[in-house]
DNA sequence: AACTATTTATAAGA
DNA sequence: TTCTTATAAATAGTT
């Protein structure tokens, strides 16, 4: 009989579509090593079975982080917003504080020669400088 | 002379090596293809040549980004960590200005009608209080 | 890009 | 599951 040959459509029977997923898989993730090394190239695949189970490739010398990232970089989708949204509440607040504190608040320094000075900013405002620039 | 077999190691040729990148591209994206209806899977492939151009293959019906939030979550790999560490810092930093500012400096507030100032704020200063408002 | 001699992948059977 | 093998598919070198 023909063997070799099938259409490609889902396999119907779970268990032959197991057996091809796993046998295709190997395929796919030895084709990838090949064109690694071949072609000098970086490759990361992921999969996720019908079941649900998730399998990976990855070129060497290479991280699933630094493909996302590279991958944001170029396709221009922000893949870590959802993460920053707890932050950037945070931020806001912290906005706000700031806000009020510059709106009501005038500050001061202290004259040069006074005994008794209200206040030095100058040193502080060094020691600031220096962690604001970081 | 025999055609089709070969070294599986880097090709030298750049000519060469860019033809056999773009075929086995193709014959990868044509397998994750496959795969995908054949299986009922979800495959993602990212691949970057050794001229840092980028290409992909994506499933239907899924998005990179989902397949990040699902790697991320069956790998267990905090993947956002050090994205969100370096948010968490910018934070820390701004919240410590904020601290000193309040703890070590004296704050005059003007009475209401006034148009002078208690104080002035040196201009470098008032330059590094706006940095720390952002 | 297209061709083809070979190698490689793999579907079905054992 | 793992192996075998007939056949299909991929592809390296060539044009």
């Amino acid at each position: 009989m023909a063997r070799g040959k099938i259409q490609i459509k889902k396999i119907e029977n779970s268990t032959n579509r197991q057996v091809t997923y796993s046998k295709r898989r190997n395929g796919l993730f030895k084709k990838a090593s090949e064109l690694t090394v071949l072609c000098d190239a970086k490759v990361s695949i992921i999969m996720v079975s019908c079941t649900d189970k998730l399998h990976e490739y990855i070129s060497p010398s290479i991280t699933q982080k630094q493909f996302f990232d590279q991958y944001q970089k170029a396709s221009g989708i922000d893949l870590w917003n959802s993460h920053y949204e707890k932050m950037q509440e945070e931020l806001r607040q912290l906005k706000d504080v700031n806000k009020k504190l510059r709106t009501h608040i005038r500050f001061g320094v202290n004259d040069e020669g006074s005994n008794v000075p209200l206040f030095s900013l100058n040193k502080h405002c060094q020691e600031l400088y220096g962690k604001v620039q970081m």
